[in-house]
DNA sequence: ATTAAAACATGACATTTATCATATTAAAGG
DNA sequence: CCTTTAATATGATAAATGTCATGTTTTAAT
Protein backbone atom coordinates (compact mmCIF):
# COMPACT_ATOMS: atom_id res chain seq x y z
CA UNK A 1 0.00 0.00 0.00
CA UNK A 2 1.65 3.08 -0.82
CA UNK A 3 2.17 6.46 1.48
CA UNK A 4 0.15 8.08 -1.21
CA UNK A 5 -3.38 6.46 0.06
CA UNK A 6 -3.39 7.91 3.27
CA UNK A 7 -6.31 10.54 3.50
CA UNK A 8 -7.55 12.27 6.56
CA UNK A 9 -10.88 10.61 7.71
CA UNK A 10 -13.05 11.28 10.93
CA UNK A 11 -12.34 10.69 14.97
CA UNK A 12 -12.74 7.17 15.82
CA UNK A 13 -15.33 7.81 18.55
CA UNK A 14 -17.71 9.29 15.65
CA UNK A 15 -16.87 6.11 13.30
CA UNK A 16 -20.16 4.02 13.14
CA UNK A 17 -18.54 0.51 12.07
CA UNK A 18 -16.38 0.54 14.97
CA UNK A 19 -19.45 -0.69 16.86
CA UNK A 20 -19.17 -3.78 14.90
CA UNK A 21 -15.67 -5.02 15.26
CA UNK A 22 -13.64 -5.79 18.83
CA UNK A 23 -13.25 -2.22 19.12
CA UNK A 24 -16.99 -1.32 20.40
CA UNK A 25 -14.86 -2.23 23.53
CA UNK A 26 -12.33 0.77 23.79
CA UNK A 27 -13.19 3.83 26.14
CA UNK A 28 -13.71 7.58 24.89
CA UNK A 29 -9.94 7.83 26.05
CA UNK A 30 -8.75 4.74 23.87
CA UNK A 31 -10.25 6.08 21.38
CA UNK A 32 -9.44 9.85 21.89
CA UNK A 33 -5.66 7.91 21.23
CA UNK A 34 -6.43 6.00 18.93
CA UNK A 35 -7.85 8.59 15.99
CA UNK A 36 -4.12 9.90 16.41
CA UNK A 37 -2.20 6.40 15.98
CA UNK A 38 -4.38 5.18 12.70
CA UNK A 39 -3.75 6.45 8.97
CA UNK A 40 -7.26 6.30 6.71
CA UNK A 41 -6.44 4.77 3.55
CA UNK A 42 -8.60 4.18 0.16
CA UNK A 43 -7.94 1.43 -1.15
CA UNK A 44 -9.13 0.81 -5.15
CA UNK A 45 -10.71 -2.46 -6.22
CA UNK A 46 -8.08 -4.52 -7.26
CA UNK A 47 -5.59 -3.26 -4.99
CA UNK A 48 -4.02 -5.43 -2.74
CA UNK A 49 -3.56 -4.35 0.71
CA UNK A 50 -0.95 -6.91 2.16
CA UNK A 51 0.65 -10.13 0.93
CA UNK A 52 0.93 -13.42 2.39
CA UNK A 53 4.15 -13.71 3.90
CA UNK A 54 3.94 -10.23 4.49
CA UNK A 55 5.13 -8.59 7.82
CA UNK A 56 2.11 -6.13 8.29
CA UNK A 57 2.86 -5.13 12.43
CA UNK A 58 -0.76 -4.20 12.97
CA UNK A 59 -4.09 -4.36 12.17
CA UNK A 60 -6.80 -2.56 9.54
CA UNK A 61 -10.32 -1.73 10.57
CA UNK A 62 -12.51 -1.77 7.24
CA UNK A 63 -14.82 1.33 7.34
CA UNK A 64 -16.18 0.63 3.90
CA UNK A 65 -15.83 -2.19 1.42
CA UNK A 66 -14.95 -5.86 0.90
CA UNK A 67 -12.01 -7.43 0.06
CA UNK A 68 -10.67 -11.38 -0.35
CA UNK A 69 -8.15 -13.37 1.99
CA UNK A 70 -6.68 -15.63 -0.33
CA UNK A 71 -3.80 -18.04 -0.54
CA UNK A 72 -1.43 -19.39 -3.00
CA UNK A 73 -1.80 -23.37 -3.03
CA UNK A 74 1.13 -25.37 -4.12
CA UNK A 75 -0.39 -25.45 -8.23
CA UNK A 76 0.01 -22.09 -8.48
CA UNK A 77 -3.97 -21.00 -8.22
CA UNK A 78 -5.49 -18.68 -5.46
CA UNK A 79 -7.94 -19.81 -3.37
CA UNK A 80 -9.79 -17.47 -1.54
CA UNK A 81 -10.70 -18.40 2.32
CA UNK A 82 -12.64 -15.55 3.45
CA UNK A 83 -14.36 -12.67 2.22
CA UNK A 84 -14.21 -9.70 5.03
CA UNK A 85 -16.42 -6.57 5.02
CA UNK A 86 -17.13 -3.20 6.67
CA UNK A 87 -16.95 -3.18 10.44
CA UNK A 88 -14.64 -6.17 10.28
CA UNK A 89 -11.01 -6.33 11.35
CA UNK A 90 -7.64 -7.81 9.29
CA UNK A 91 -4.86 -8.97 10.19
CA UNK A 92 -5.58 -9.70 14.42
CA UNK A 93 -3.99 -13.28 13.97
CA UNK A 94 -0.93 -12.95 12.73
CA UNK A 95 -0.44 -9.73 15.14
CA UNK A 96 -1.01 -12.18 18.35
CA UNK A 97 0.99 -14.87 16.60
CA UNK A 98 3.71 -12.37 16.06
CA UNK A 99 4.47 -14.10 12.52
CA UNK A 100 4.11 -12.72 8.76
CA UNK A 101 0.75 -12.91 7.89
CA UNK A 102 -0.03 -16.31 5.74
CA UNK A 103 -2.81 -14.53 3.65
CA UNK A 104 -2.93 -11.81 1.27
CA UNK A 105 -5.67 -9.13 0.81
CA UNK A 106 -6.95 -7.90 -1.91
CA UNK A 107 -9.70 -5.19 -2.35
CA UNK A 108 -13.26 -6.59 -4.06
CA UNK A 109 -14.69 -2.59 -4.42
CA UNK A 110 -13.29 0.18 -3.58
CA UNK A 111 -12.80 0.59 0.43
CA UNK A 112 -11.59 2.93 2.89
CA UNK A 113 -9.65 1.12 5.77
CA UNK A 114 -7.96 1.99 8.55
CA UNK A 115 -4.37 0.80 10.11
CA UNK A 116 -3.64 0.97 13.48
CA UNK A 117 -0.03 0.14 14.37
CA UNK A 118 0.64 -3.18 16.34
CA UNK A 119 2.49 -1.05 19.36
CA UNK A 120 -1.05 0.40 19.64
CA UNK A 121 -3.27 -2.37 19.37
CA UNK A 122 -1.31 -4.25 22.17
CA UNK A 123 -1.44 -1.78 24.25
CA UNK A 124 -5.29 -2.10 24.05
CA UNK A 125 -4.84 -5.38 24.34
CA UNK A 126 -2.93 -5.80 27.76
CA UNK A 127 -4.80 -3.20 29.12
CA UNK A 128 -8.53 -4.07 28.05
CA UNK A 129 -9.60 -7.03 29.02
CA UNK A 130 -13.11 -6.63 27.16
CA UNK A 131 -11.01 -5.68 24.03
CA UNK A 132 -8.60 -8.83 24.18
CA UNK A 133 -11.69 -11.16 24.84
CA UNK A 134 -13.70 -9.79 21.68
CA UNK A 135 -10.06 -10.18 19.60
CA UNK A 136 -10.16 -13.85 21.08
CA UNK A 137 -14.25 -14.50 20.18
CA UNK A 138 -13.84 -13.16 16.79
CA UNK A 139 -10.75 -15.69 16.42
CA UNK A 140 -12.45 -18.77 17.55
CA UNK A 141 -15.36 -17.93 15.68
CA UNK A 142 -12.87 -17.50 12.42
CA UNK A 143 -11.49 -20.99 13.46
CA UNK A 144 -15.14 -22.54 14.02
CA UNK A 145 -15.98 -21.39 10.26
CA UNK A 146 -12.71 -22.76 9.17
CA UNK A 147 -13.53 -26.04 10.29
CA UNK A 148 -17.29 -25.56 9.04
CA UNK A 149 -15.32 -25.06 5.43
CA UNK A 150 -13.00 -27.64 5.67
CA UNK A 151 -15.40 -30.35 5.92
CA UNK A 152 -17.70 -29.21 3.21
CA UNK A 153 -14.90 -28.81 0.67
CA UNK A 154 -13.86 -32.30 1.68
CA UNK A 155 -17.11 -34.06 1.65
CA UNK A 156 -19.91 -31.75 -0.56
CA UNK A 157 -19.79 -31.92 -4.14
CA UNK A 158 -18.99 -29.04 -6.80
CA UNK A 159 -22.63 -28.22 -7.75
CA UNK A 160 -23.62 -28.33 -3.61
CA UNK A 161 -20.76 -26.30 -2.62
CA UNK A 162 -21.94 -24.07 -5.50
CA UNK A 163 -25.56 -23.22 -4.31
CA UNK A 164 -24.20 -23.33 -0.86
CA UNK A 165 -21.74 -20.23 -1.49
CA UNK A 166 -24.80 -18.60 -3.41
CA UNK A 167 -26.80 -18.39 -0.31
CA UNK A 168 -23.84 -17.77 1.91
CA UNK A 169 -23.09 -14.52 -0.24
CA UNK A 170 -27.25 -13.83 -0.28
CA UNK A 171 -26.73 -13.77 2.99
CA UNK A 172 -24.09 -12.66 4.51
CA UNK A 173 -24.12 -9.12 1.36
CA UNK A 174 -27.35 -9.14 0.43
CA UNK A 175 -28.54 -7.80 -2.63
CA UNK A 176 -28.72 -4.78 -4.87
CA UNK A 177 -32.45 -2.73 -5.44
CA UNK A 178 -32.71 -4.84 -9.00
CA UNK A 179 -32.22 -8.03 -6.74
CA UNK A 180 -28.63 -9.03 -7.42
CA UNK A 181 -26.23 -10.16 -5.25
CA UNK A 182 -24.54 -6.94 -3.76
CA UNK A 183 -21.03 -8.67 -3.96
CA UNK A 184 -19.76 -8.76 -7.31
CA UNK A 185 -17.38 -11.70 -8.17
CA UNK A 186 -16.08 -13.03 -11.38
CA UNK A 187 -16.49 -16.30 -11.86
CA UNK A 188 -12.68 -16.90 -11.72
CA UNK A 189 -13.27 -15.93 -8.42
CA UNK A 190 -16.31 -17.75 -7.43
CA UNK A 191 -14.80 -20.77 -8.77
CA UNK A 192 -11.56 -20.12 -6.66
CA UNK A 193 -13.83 -19.87 -3.29
CA UNK A 194 -15.89 -23.29 -4.22
CA UNK A 195 -12.40 -24.75 -5.45
CA UNK A 196 -13.28 -26.20 -8.33
CA UNK A 197 -12.11 -25.00 -12.02
CA UNK A 198 -13.52 -21.94 -13.61
CA UNK A 199 -15.11 -23.60 -16.28
CA UNK A 200 -16.82 -26.22 -14.42
CA UNK A 201 -17.69 -23.15 -11.99
CA UNK A 202 -19.33 -21.67 -15.50
CA UNK A 203 -21.06 -24.58 -16.25
CA UNK A 204 -22.83 -25.13 -13.59
CA UNK A 205 -23.97 -22.01 -13.06
CA UNK A 206 -25.19 -22.10 -16.46
CA UNK A 207 -27.36 -25.49 -15.19
CA UNK A 208 -28.51 -23.49 -12.12
CA UNK A 209 -30.03 -20.52 -14.86
CA UNK A 210 -31.61 -23.85 -16.70
CA UNK A 211 -33.03 -24.92 -13.90
CA UNK A 212 -34.48 -21.49 -12.93
CA UNK A 213 -32.29 -21.47 -10.18
CA UNK A 214 -30.58 -18.43 -10.79
CA UNK A 215 -31.01 -15.53 -13.18
CA UNK A 216 -27.67 -14.11 -15.22
CA UNK A 217 -26.91 -11.15 -16.61
CA UNK A 218 -23.17 -10.05 -17.01
CA UNK A 219 -21.93 -10.34 -13.32
CA UNK A 220 -25.16 -9.95 -12.02
CA UNK A 221 -26.97 -13.04 -10.10
CA UNK A 222 -30.15 -12.89 -9.25
CA UNK A 223 -31.32 -15.82 -6.88
CA UNK A 224 -34.66 -16.62 -7.93
CA UNK A 225 -35.34 -20.11 -6.50
CA UNK A 226 -33.86 -19.84 -2.80
CA UNK A 227 -35.73 -22.87 -1.49
CA UNK A 228 -34.59 -24.57 -4.51
CA UNK A 229 -31.24 -23.72 -3.92
CA UNK A 230 -31.27 -24.74 -0.22
CA UNK A 231 -32.29 -28.13 -1.61
CA UNK A 232 -29.29 -28.15 -3.90
CA UNK A 233 -26.67 -27.35 -1.60
CA UNK A 234 -28.41 -29.96 0.95
CA UNK B 1 -17.58 -39.46 29.97
CA UNK B 2 -18.68 -42.03 32.76
CA UNK B 3 -17.79 -41.13 36.09
CA UNK B 4 -16.32 -44.58 37.26
CA UNK B 5 -13.22 -42.94 34.74
CA UNK B 6 -11.84 -41.01 37.50
CA UNK B 7 -9.00 -42.12 38.92
CA UNK B 8 -5.92 -40.57 40.73
CA UNK B 9 -3.33 -39.58 39.27
CA UNK B 10 -0.34 -37.43 40.11
CA UNK B 11 0.05 -33.99 40.82
CA UNK B 12 0.31 -30.99 38.47
CA UNK B 13 3.36 -29.72 39.44
CA UNK B 14 4.69 -33.07 38.45
CA UNK B 15 3.41 -33.54 35.08
CA UNK B 16 5.46 -33.07 32.14
CA UNK B 17 3.09 -32.76 29.81
CA UNK B 18 2.24 -29.45 31.06
CA UNK B 19 5.66 -28.50 29.90
CA UNK B 20 4.07 -28.55 26.16
CA UNK B 21 1.18 -26.78 26.46
CA UNK B 22 -0.19 -23.50 27.39
CA UNK B 23 -0.07 -24.62 31.12
CA UNK B 24 3.41 -24.30 31.03
CA UNK B 25 2.92 -20.81 32.27
CA UNK B 26 1.05 -20.85 35.39
CA UNK B 27 2.91 -20.48 38.89
CA UNK B 28 3.49 -23.11 41.07
CA UNK B 29 0.40 -22.12 43.68
CA UNK B 30 -1.50 -22.06 40.37
CA UNK B 31 -0.43 -25.67 39.49
CA UNK B 32 -1.11 -26.63 43.41
CA UNK B 33 -4.47 -25.36 42.91
CA UNK B 34 -4.93 -26.51 39.66
CA UNK B 35 -4.33 -30.20 41.17
CA UNK B 36 -7.46 -30.10 43.67
CA UNK B 37 -9.64 -28.62 40.73
CA UNK B 38 -8.68 -31.51 37.69
CA UNK B 39 -10.18 -34.74 37.64
CA UNK B 40 -7.86 -37.55 35.82
CA UNK B 41 -9.66 -40.07 33.47
CA UNK B 42 -8.54 -43.35 31.62
CA UNK B 43 -10.00 -43.08 27.82
CA UNK B 44 -10.31 -46.42 26.10
CA UNK B 45 -9.22 -46.72 22.20
CA UNK B 46 -12.61 -45.74 20.75
CA UNK B 47 -14.34 -44.03 23.30
CA UNK B 48 -15.75 -40.65 23.17
CA UNK B 49 -14.01 -38.07 25.28
CA UNK B 50 -17.17 -35.55 24.10
CA UNK B 51 -19.69 -34.90 21.35
CA UNK B 52 -20.28 -32.00 18.63
CA UNK B 53 -23.33 -29.88 20.24
CA UNK B 54 -22.63 -31.33 23.74
CA UNK B 55 -21.66 -28.57 26.04
CA UNK B 56 -18.28 -29.32 27.65
CA UNK B 57 -17.61 -26.67 30.40
CA UNK B 58 -13.80 -26.60 30.76
CA UNK B 59 -10.79 -28.73 28.62
CA UNK B 60 -8.90 -31.55 28.96
CA UNK B 61 -5.46 -32.33 29.24
CA UNK B 62 -3.72 -34.49 26.81
CA UNK B 63 -1.19 -36.74 29.49
CA UNK B 64 -1.30 -39.67 27.33
CA UNK B 65 -2.12 -40.89 23.72
CA UNK B 66 -3.70 -39.36 20.56
CA UNK B 67 -7.26 -38.48 19.68
CA UNK B 68 -9.36 -37.53 16.32
CA UNK B 69 -11.42 -34.89 16.10
CA UNK B 70 -14.12 -35.15 14.16
CA UNK B 71 -17.12 -33.39 12.05
CA UNK B 72 -20.24 -35.02 10.39
CA UNK B 73 -20.97 -33.75 7.60
CA UNK B 74 -24.62 -33.02 5.52
CA UNK B 75 -23.80 -36.69 4.15
CA UNK B 76 -23.64 -38.55 7.54
CA UNK B 77 -20.28 -38.99 7.20
CA UNK B 78 -17.75 -37.85 9.83
CA UNK B 79 -14.82 -36.06 8.66
CA UNK B 80 -11.54 -36.02 10.74
CA UNK B 81 -10.43 -31.96 11.29
CA UNK B 82 -7.28 -32.68 13.25
CA UNK B 83 -5.56 -35.47 15.41
CA UNK B 84 -4.28 -34.31 18.70
CA UNK B 85 -2.31 -35.63 21.33
CA UNK B 86 0.16 -36.08 24.48
CA UNK B 87 0.41 -31.93 25.62
CA UNK B 88 -2.35 -30.28 23.69
CA UNK B 89 -5.36 -29.32 24.93
CA UNK B 90 -9.24 -30.16 23.91
CA UNK B 91 -12.29 -28.06 24.12
CA UNK B 92 -10.49 -24.25 24.22
CA UNK B 93 -12.09 -22.64 21.29
CA UNK B 94 -15.11 -23.74 22.93
CA UNK B 95 -14.66 -22.42 26.64
CA UNK B 96 -13.85 -19.13 25.07
CA UNK B 97 -16.55 -18.67 22.60
CA UNK B 98 -19.11 -19.98 25.33
CA UNK B 99 -20.40 -22.38 23.32
CA UNK B 100 -20.66 -26.21 23.03
CA UNK B 101 -17.71 -28.25 21.10
CA UNK B 102 -18.53 -27.77 17.40
CA UNK B 103 -16.59 -31.55 17.05
CA UNK B 104 -16.42 -34.55 18.80
CA UNK B 105 -13.13 -36.00 20.27
CA UNK B 106 -12.57 -39.70 19.74
CA UNK B 107 -9.69 -42.07 21.17
CA UNK B 108 -7.43 -43.32 19.04
CA UNK B 109 -5.47 -45.35 21.15
CA UNK B 110 -6.17 -45.68 25.09
CA UNK B 111 -5.23 -42.10 27.01
CA UNK B 112 -4.98 -40.44 29.98
CA UNK B 113 -6.10 -37.08 30.09
CA UNK B 114 -7.33 -34.24 33.06
CA UNK B 115 -9.85 -32.06 32.70
CA UNK B 116 -10.47 -28.83 34.18
CA UNK B 117 -13.60 -27.06 34.95
CA UNK B 118 -14.45 -23.80 33.10
CA UNK B 119 -14.59 -21.48 36.18
CA UNK B 120 -10.93 -22.93 36.97
CA UNK B 121 -9.54 -22.17 33.64
CA UNK B 122 -11.12 -19.05 33.55
CA UNK B 123 -9.72 -17.53 36.85
CA UNK B 124 -5.88 -18.47 35.36
CA UNK B 125 -7.32 -16.72 32.08
CA UNK B 126 -7.94 -13.71 34.18
CA UNK B 127 -5.17 -13.61 36.06
CA UNK B 128 -2.56 -14.87 34.04
CA UNK B 129 -1.65 -12.83 31.00
CA UNK B 130 1.13 -15.23 29.56
CA UNK B 131 -1.61 -17.98 29.92
CA UNK B 132 -4.23 -16.67 28.08
CA UNK B 133 -1.49 -15.41 25.64
CA UNK B 134 -0.33 -18.92 24.72
CA UNK B 135 -3.65 -20.34 24.88
CA UNK B 136 -4.31 -17.47 22.22
CA UNK B 137 -1.48 -18.26 20.15
CA UNK B 138 -2.24 -22.10 20.21
CA UNK B 139 -5.43 -21.35 18.75
CA UNK B 140 -4.20 -18.68 15.98
CA UNK B 141 -2.17 -21.98 15.12
CA UNK B 142 -4.83 -23.81 14.48
CA UNK B 143 -6.89 -21.21 12.47
CA UNK B 144 -3.39 -20.90 10.27
CA UNK B 145 -3.36 -24.87 9.95
CA UNK B 146 -7.19 -24.59 9.53
CA UNK B 147 -6.45 -22.51 6.14
CA UNK B 148 -3.51 -24.45 4.82
CA UNK B 149 -5.96 -27.72 4.91
CA UNK B 150 -8.57 -26.00 3.53
CA UNK B 151 -6.52 -24.86 0.69
CA UNK B 152 -5.35 -28.73 0.24
CA UNK B 153 -8.57 -29.87 0.30
CA UNK B 154 -9.76 -27.56 -2.32
CA UNK B 155 -6.99 -27.37 -4.54
CA UNK B 156 -5.09 -30.99 -4.14
CA UNK B 157 -5.84 -34.07 -6.04
CA UNK B 158 -6.78 -37.01 -3.22
CA UNK B 159 -3.47 -38.58 -4.46
CA UNK B 160 -1.81 -36.05 -3.45
CA UNK B 161 -3.65 -35.06 -0.42
CA UNK B 162 -2.89 -39.02 1.07
CA UNK B 163 0.99 -38.79 0.16
CA UNK B 164 1.00 -35.31 2.08
CA UNK B 165 -0.89 -36.90 4.84
CA UNK B 166 1.02 -40.33 5.20
CA UNK B 167 4.18 -37.56 5.88
CA UNK B 168 2.38 -35.37 7.77
CA UNK B 169 1.63 -38.67 10.08
CA UNK B 170 4.95 -39.57 10.13
CA UNK B 171 6.77 -36.22 11.05
CA UNK B 172 3.65 -35.48 13.63
CA UNK B 173 3.57 -38.80 15.45
CA UNK B 174 6.87 -40.40 14.34
CA UNK B 175 7.33 -44.63 13.31
CA UNK B 176 7.98 -47.66 15.85
CA UNK B 177 10.97 -50.29 16.21
CA UNK B 178 9.78 -51.86 13.25
CA UNK B 179 9.64 -48.00 11.76
CA UNK B 180 6.24 -48.19 10.77
CA UNK B 181 3.74 -44.88 11.66
CA UNK B 182 3.62 -45.00 15.16
CA UNK B 183 -0.88 -43.81 14.68
CA UNK B 184 -2.38 -46.21 13.41
CA UNK B 185 -5.61 -45.73 11.42
CA UNK B 186 -8.59 -47.48 9.94
CA UNK B 187 -8.41 -47.25 6.04
CA UNK B 188 -11.73 -45.76 6.72
CA UNK B 189 -10.25 -43.34 9.20
CA UNK B 190 -7.62 -42.35 6.49
CA UNK B 191 -9.92 -41.82 4.27
CA UNK B 192 -11.99 -39.69 6.15
CA UNK B 193 -8.60 -36.95 6.84
CA UNK B 194 -8.28 -36.91 2.98
CA UNK B 195 -11.72 -36.43 2.63
CA UNK B 196 -12.46 -39.21 -0.06
CA UNK B 197 -14.33 -42.66 -0.54
CA UNK B 198 -12.79 -45.54 1.63
CA UNK B 199 -11.97 -47.67 -1.57
CA UNK B 200 -10.25 -44.46 -3.17
CA UNK B 201 -8.10 -44.69 -0.06
CA UNK B 202 -7.48 -48.25 -0.02
CA UNK B 203 -6.74 -48.59 -4.10
CA UNK B 204 -4.27 -44.93 -3.43
CA UNK B 205 -2.44 -46.64 -1.10
CA UNK B 206 -2.25 -50.45 -3.37
CA UNK B 207 -0.92 -48.23 -6.00
CA UNK B 208 1.71 -46.58 -3.41
CA UNK B 209 3.02 -50.10 -2.23
CA UNK B 210 3.04 -51.09 -6.10
CA UNK B 211 5.29 -48.21 -6.80
CA UNK B 212 7.57 -48.88 -3.81
CA UNK B 213 6.26 -45.75 -1.91
CA UNK B 214 5.31 -47.45 1.46
CA UNK B 215 4.82 -51.08 2.81
CA UNK B 216 1.80 -52.66 3.97
CA UNK B 217 1.04 -55.37 6.53
CA UNK B 218 -2.25 -55.13 8.20
CA UNK B 219 -2.73 -51.59 9.61
CA UNK B 220 1.10 -51.15 9.96
CA UNK B 221 2.40 -48.69 6.97
CA UNK B 222 5.65 -47.89 6.46
CA UNK B 223 7.12 -45.30 4.34
CA UNK B 224 9.61 -46.50 2.39
CA UNK B 225 10.58 -43.71 0.09
CA UNK B 226 9.92 -40.18 1.69
CA UNK B 227 11.52 -38.05 -1.17
CA UNK B 228 9.82 -39.68 -3.78
CA UNK B 229 6.66 -39.81 -0.95
CA UNK B 230 6.89 -35.59 -1.16
CA UNK B 231 7.12 -35.36 -4.98
CA UNK B 232 3.61 -37.04 -5.07
CA UNK B 233 2.27 -34.55 -2.81
CA UNK B 234 3.93 -31.65 -4.34
C1' DA C 1 -14.79 4.82 -31.60
C1' DT C 2 -11.43 1.20 -32.31
C1' DT C 3 -8.71 -2.22 -30.85
C1' DA C 4 -6.63 -5.26 -27.59
C1' DA C 5 -7.18 -7.84 -23.69
C1' DA C 6 -9.77 -10.09 -20.41
C1' DA C 7 -13.79 -12.56 -19.01
C1' DC C 8 -17.38 -15.61 -20.22
C1' DA C 9 -19.33 -19.59 -22.49
C1' DT C 10 -19.61 -24.13 -24.51
C1' DG C 11 -18.18 -28.47 -26.88
C1' DA C 12 -15.23 -32.52 -26.89
C1' DC C 13 -12.70 -35.37 -24.41
C1' DA C 14 -9.55 -37.22 -20.70
C1' DT C 15 -9.00 -38.08 -16.06
C1' DT C 16 -10.28 -38.57 -11.52
C1' DT C 17 -13.20 -40.18 -8.19
C1' DA C 18 -17.42 -42.46 -6.38
C1' DT C 19 -20.40 -46.30 -6.24
C1' DC C 20 -21.83 -50.96 -6.31
C1' DA C 21 -20.72 -55.72 -6.22
C1' DT C 22 -18.13 -59.24 -4.39
C1' DA C 23 -14.15 -61.58 -2.57
C1' DT C 24 -10.75 -62.14 0.99
C1' DT C 25 -8.71 -61.37 5.30
C1' DA C 26 -8.59 -59.96 10.03
C1' DA C 27 -10.73 -59.19 14.41
C1' DA C 28 -13.96 -60.00 18.06
C1' DG C 29 -17.36 -62.50 20.84
C1' DG C 30 -19.33 -66.54 22.67
C1' DC D 1 -12.07 -72.85 18.61
C1' DC D 2 -15.59 -71.61 15.87
C1' DT D 3 -18.61 -68.25 14.12
C1' DT D 4 -19.97 -63.83 13.07
C1' DT D 5 -18.90 -59.35 11.95
C1' DA D 6 -16.04 -55.75 10.46
C1' DA D 7 -12.18 -54.28 7.73
C1' DT D 8 -9.52 -54.67 3.64
C1' DA D 9 -9.10 -55.42 -1.20
C1' DT D 10 -10.22 -55.35 -6.10
C1' DG D 11 -13.04 -55.27 -10.43
C1' DA D 12 -16.54 -53.06 -13.20
C1' DT D 13 -18.87 -49.19 -14.12
C1' DA D 14 -21.00 -44.64 -13.60
C1' DA D 15 -20.64 -40.04 -12.42
C1' DA D 16 -18.19 -35.93 -11.51
C1' DT D 17 -14.75 -32.91 -12.62
C1' DG D 18 -10.70 -31.10 -15.14
C1' DT D 19 -8.43 -29.80 -19.39
C1' DC D 20 -7.93 -28.12 -23.92
C1' DA D 21 -9.80 -25.84 -27.82
C1' DT D 22 -12.41 -22.32 -29.61
C1' DG D 23 -15.77 -18.80 -30.14
C1' DT D 24 -18.32 -14.95 -28.13
C1' DT D 25 -19.02 -11.14 -25.25
C1' DT D 26 -17.56 -7.66 -22.19
C1' DT D 27 -14.32 -4.49 -20.52
C1' DA D 28 -10.60 -1.41 -20.63
C1' DA D 29 -7.20 1.37 -22.87
C1' DT D 30 -5.65 4.24 -26.51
Amino acid sequence: MSPKNIIIMSKCEQCIVREFSSLKALTKEELLKLSDCKTSHIIKKGEVIFEEGENVNGIFCIKDGICKLTKLSANGKDHIVKLVTKGELLGQRSMISDEPVNLSAVALEDMQVCFIPKSDVMGYFDKNNQFSMNVMKTICGDLKEADDHMVNLAQKTVKERLAETLLYLHDSFGKNEDESLRIQLSRDELASIIGTATESCIRLLSDFKKLGLIELSGKKIVLQDIAKLKKVAE
